[in-house]
RNA sequence: GGGCGCUUAGCUCAGCGGUAGAGCGUCGCCCUUACAUGGCGGUGGUCACAGGUUCGAAUCCCGUAGCGCCCA
């Protein structure tokens, strides 16, 4: 039977240690059946309300230690304002992750020789979700294990009917608003996996590369040109050669053309600044670029951003040379394909780079060929170099004042660098302008500059898995489709949005045109919901089959977890919505703050016409021994599970938020545990070929050596699988030891204090307070306020470091020890003992929830009829829905604390010479001291005498007692006798000689100080005062300790 | 290329104008009936480097080097 599953238990019955692997899974489900962190639906009550939305995690694999930070902190950030009696609401939910998870299913597939072709639309989807299904459970069971205080019976995935009823309502208002349009642009193209790529999901990796130099013919004969080129391949899809206008040759040039080679296409030379001239021609030396250029630029507007712009300015043809794969194709826009050119069709681009290289030799057209070192953009998904690719798209007009300006104006005034532009300002103002503020404040510039640059944003995904986006289109000219707008009028106006542009351009046109437009034209149909999408198709509308962006839906979280657009219409959730959006906090990692807090605030802005929520707490990485981060691909994330194993969740929980300090990232030193011997051991580190250390596929057990077992990094690569005789090992690692250590410090100390309160004490008579008494009380009032402004401004590093002191120093080593024999026989420190107790709980219970609430019942229990005044603590029969320990102010007894202060140092001063002479703890010794020393005893009310083990405390005696060691204590001399039965006076002298000359160290750099003129002057007089003082004090001590050398000397 | 951080004891990190702190490790003593997941004590640092401001700099400013992340 177990200490928490028997409220009854008497305290002797504790453990000896705490054992969080039996004591957690009753507290999960205590508070299962309490049902605690629930919030039911209906009208605000009169308490604050407090609510956090999780940052979704990716379904597409378990948490890891990252996830673990930051779900620990938020779970702080929740309890404790649950304590404090917010209504309080922590949202739980997992996202679909689109690209991310329909690669890992693909990617398990290939290995059965498959692919995503091989099965229908839905057959495939459904394999995901199965993916999804074992992930998600997955990601709630570490969560409850973590002991998250989340609303689960609220759990939301972004793919589920309330959430997709939301993006479907967000997608169909920004399409009628105008605000989403479908255009031909250069996207981010990754061809491996044949989707386009947001700008945030491409990596720039520094590649070898070269420049190779084409010589391009004039039309004329006259001459050639020598272009530079990183990516020969595109010269397929020249439309012109550039030249800055600056340039000297430029006039001889104009209105020239060139004959492109192979394809034989003849191309103007044209003009434009852009063009980088090389630097014998007044190029900046400085620019690799120029130092490379030949001032003659190949214009590929179907295959360079650049190019693009440039291709619009000189109106350019625009030609496509590449499928969708990444091959040459004469399919997809590229028409006037020669015989030549003809060869190199159905290429891969990698290939036809170098055929084409090749031509170019072979024809005596390849001037030179210079090595260059470039940063590319990679997919992040499926590491391939990205393809600028013209295609169709859908995009979100973020650029618009509604969305971009409305972010920019949500920024806290003193957090915004410079002053709104007047175009941003000149909106009417809207609930939440000013209302957004960071945490470290520094995060701010990061949104205000992703804002002031932002560009429209593609929302299509090639992908199966993830929102199909609503729009269904049929193309033909203008003449012919406007033949089916009366049918489309017909259905309802509220549910249909209708848009209608010609395919050559793009270009929006009125359906009132349509009729006399003979050009090819598209007309796009959006659906507020499927009910007419039958009738449509039978009239040979086609859905898009493209997916939306997973951020789409991210960014919808906070409202549409609580049933945005229409709350009533799901079980349970009337009301929430406007008690808890705008949240209280959003908590996530610094690279979330382009990717979701923008698009949050956007949308719910536009949405709701207000924040998603008031503060965004940016907390650091962690990562690795190695300084990485923690990545699924490199497998050397840890599962928070392998650390509850190893240590507990509170003591995972304590130590991770001991390390949340706001400037540095943090490096966690991982070992692995050898699942034969469950011992932890370093494991042999191996360095890949992308330079990064990680754990070798396979360990051999060090203590068996028979034995071996598979790392994170070889089950995540699939260089090794696990079975039964290999088994992936768990990680852990040491640095979870402080944790550990100090749940099973208040564990002990509240065993310790329980015994000692089932004691009655005799007398019922109130007593005065002890120093301590008061000391203890005023320490845990001032923690308290430390603790409050800690988490308000999200420093929690600092949280764990007053909890840490105050348990362990004061509470543990100071308090306890002082009490010992006193508080069984003294009522009012009774009282005083199991107050604390039970704030000290409290106040620790946010960061470690399970011993706490283990501890709970006892706790509650032996401060039954105890109250100490100034002290407010409301009975409750669960730690997590007790309130938060109120203090009043006269509590922080200034006097106490210093006089107590002189306390530990006294006590200090002595143990310290104990510790030198190894003197054992029994041995009590005397002690001789001038009045000053005897009254500071006095007021301790014996703690010096036990804590410093003497058993005689006495004024000076008028001879020395042989054999006596000074020391010096507040500029006095004190002895102690007793100390050893023979008196080394060797060591002694040495010992005292060590202490002078410590002392004028000190001394001599405090008189340098006063000795500047410059300081008496202009250093502020308490300062000056201090150092005064504080010389006198050491010079005091020097003569004791000059007097106690004499002393011996002459003895 | 731009931005934001970081470089402090062997390790992981605080401190951010008044001559250095914590936890772990290490060394010594102690199984003192709350706790050896412990107690007491010790050792350990020219605060990356080079300038400047200041009476005074780990702390503010400038530069250099290295590391990390974000955005191009």
């Amino acid at each position: 039977m177990n200490q928490a599953s028997n409220p009854s238990q008497t305290p002797a019955e504790l453990p000896k240690a705490y054992q969080p692997a039996e004591a957690e899974p009753i507290i999960r489900a205590r508070w299962e059946a309490a049902g605690c962190f629930h919030v039911s639906a209906g009208p605000a009550t009169s308490a604050p309300s407090f609510s956090i939305f999780i940052p979704p995690p990716n379904v597409t694999a378990a948490l890891h230690l990252g996830h673990a930070f930051n779900n620990a902190l938020q779970d702080l950030l929740t309890r404790y304002h649950r304590m404090k009696g917010c209504e309080t609401l922590w949202m739980p939910g997992t996202d679909h992750a689109g690209i991310a998870t329909q690669s890992v299913v693909e990617k398990r597939l290939q290995l059965q020789g498959k692919r995503r072709t091989d099965f229908t639309r839905p057959e495939f989807v459904a394999k995901v979700q199965e993916w999804k299904d074992e992930y998600e459970a997955t990601i709630l069971a570490q969560l409850t294990a973590m002991g998250c205080s989340c609303d689960f019976d609220r759990t939301r995935f972004t793919m589920d009917e309330t959430c997709a009823t939301a993006v479907r309502k967000a997608f169909f208002q920004l399409f009628a608003d105008g605000l989403i349009y479908r255009g031909k642009r250069l996207v981010n193209w990754d061809p491996a996996t044949e989707t386009a790529l947001a700008d945030d999901e491409v990596e720039m990796e520094e590649v070898d590369g070269n420049f190779w130099y084409l010589k391009y013919p004039l039309a004329d004969g006259s001459g050639s040109v020598t272009v530079a080129t990183t990516r020969p391949e595109t010269m397929l899809g020249d439309t012109a050669v550039g030249i800055n206008p600056k340039d000297p040759r430029a006039a001889a040039l104009r209105g020239k053309f060139v004959r492109l080679p192979i394809v034989g296409r003849v191309i103007p030379i044209v003009e434009d600044d852009y063009v980088v001239m090389p630097v014998a021609l007044g190029g900046d030396p400085l620019d690799t670029k120029a130092q490379f250029a030949t001032g003659f630029l190949k214009v590929t507007p179907a295959h360079d951003p650049n190019d693009w712009d440039l291709g619009i300015r000189h109106k350019l043809g625009v030609i496509n040379v590449m499928a969708p794969n990444g091959s040459i194709s004469d399919t997809h826009g590229w028409t006037d394909v020669s015989d030549e050119a003809r060869a190199f069709v159905g290429l891969s681009r990698e290939d036809a780079r170098k055929r084409i290289v090749a031509w170019f030799k072979t024809n005596g057209l390849l001037e030179e060929v210079k090595p260059y070192r470039h940063s590319v953009g990679h997919s992040y998904r499926s590491h391939v170099p990205v393809e600028p690719y013209l295609s169709d798209q859908w995009y979100v007009r973020v650029t618009d004042d509604r969305l971009r300006g409305s972010a920019l104006r949500t920024m806290s005034k003193d957090q915004f660098e410079g002053t709104l532009s007047a175009d941003v300002l000149a909106a009417p103002a809207m609930q939440g302008d000013g209302g957004l503020q960071f945490f470290p404040a520094r995060y701010a510039k990061t949104f205000q500059t992703w804002h002031e640059n932002i560009r429209d944003w593609c929302i299509s995904r090639q992908l199966w898995w993830g929102h199909q986006i609503p729009v269904w289109s049929m193309r033909g000219t203008g003449a012919s489709l406007a033949t089916h707008l009366g049918f489309l009028s017909s259905l309802q106006g509220s549910r249909t949005s209708v848009r209608a542009s010609r395919v050559i351009d793009g270009a929006e046109l009125a359906l009132s045109s349509l009729a006399a437009t003979q050009d090819e034209c598209v007309v796009f149909v959006c659906l507020l919901d499927d009910s007419d999408a039958q009738l449509l198709e039978s009239r040979g509308f086609k859905r898009d089959p493209d997916v939306l962006d997973t951020w789409f839906s991210s960014a919808l979280w906070p409202m549409s977890t609580l049933g945005w657009p229409d709350p009533s219409a799901w079980n349970d959730m009337d009301g929430l919505l406007d008690r808890f959006n705008p949240s209280s906090v959003l908590c996530t990692a610094r690279e979330i703050i382009t990717l979701w807090v923008s698009r949050m605030v956007m949308f719910n802005r536009y949405f709701l016409q207000r924040l998603p929520f008031k503060h965004v707490f940016i907390h650091a990485m962690i990562q690795d021994g190695h300084g990485q981060k923690m990545s699924k691909s490199l497998g050397n994330g840890v599962d928070p599970r392998d650390i509850i194993h190893s240590h507990g969740s509170d003591a995972m929980r304590f130590t991770l938020v001991s390390m949340a300090t706001d400037t540095q990232d943090v490096r966690l030193p991982v070992d692995m545990v050898d699942p034969h011997t469950g011992e932890s051991f370093t494991p042999k580190w191996i360095t890949t070929s992308g330079g990064h250390t990680v754990a070798d596929a396979v360990q051999v057990s060090p203590k068996m050596p028979g034995k071996r077992m598979v790392s994170g990094f070889g089950a995540a690569t699939g260089v090794a699988t696990p079975t039964l005789e290999q088994p992936l090992a768990r990680n852990t690692s040491t640095r979870f030891d402080l944790g550990r250590n100090f749940a099973n410090k208040l564990w002990n100390a509240t065993r310790f204090a329980l015994s000692n309160l089932a004691v009655a004490a005799p007398d019922a008579v109130p007593q005065p307070r002890t120093l301590a008494d008061r000391w203890m009380l005023a320490r845990i009032a001032s923690a308290a306020r430390e603790i409050e402004s800690s988490i308000g401004t999200y420093e929690f590093h600092r949280v764990a470091d007053t909890l840490y002191g105050l348990v362990w120093r004061d509470f543990c080593d100071w308090y306890l020890e002082c009490v010992k024999p006193t508080v069984r026989s003294n009522r009012t420190q009774q009282d005083i003992l199991a107050t604390s107790l039970n704030a000290i709980v409290r106040l620790l219970h946010p960061v470690c929830p399970f011993v706490t609430e283990t501890l709970w019942t006892s706790v509650e229990e032996a401060r039954e009829g105890r109250g100490v005044d100034g002290v407010h603590l409301a009975s409750a029969t669960l730690c997590a829905t007790a309130a938060w320990p109120r203090f009043d102010s006269t509590l922080v007894d200034a006097k106490a604390l210093t006089e107590f202060v002189r306390v530990q140092a006294l006590v200090e001063a002595i143990r310290k010479v104990r510790g030198e002479r190894q003197v054992s703890p029994k041995r009590k010794i005397k002690l001789y001291a001038p009045a000053a020393v005897l009254s500071l005893i006095a007021l301790s009310e014996g703690v010096v005498e036990v804590l410093a083990g003497l058993e005689l405390v006495a004024g000076v005696l008028e001879v020395r007692p042989a054999g006596a060691v000074a020391i010096p204590f507040e500029g006095s001399e004190i002895l102690l006798d007793g100390l050893v039965d023979a008196l080394d006076v060797g060591a002694e002298r040495t010992r005292l000689q060590k202490i002078i000359a410590d002392r004028a160290k000190q001394a001599a750099g405090l008189r340098g100080k006063l000795e500047n003129e410059g300081y008496l002057a202009k250093a502020p007089p308490e300062v000056v005062a201090e150092t005064k003082q504080k010389l006198a004090e050491l010079e005091a001590d020097i003569r004791a300790t000059e007097g106690a050398l004499i002393a011996l000397n002459s003895a």
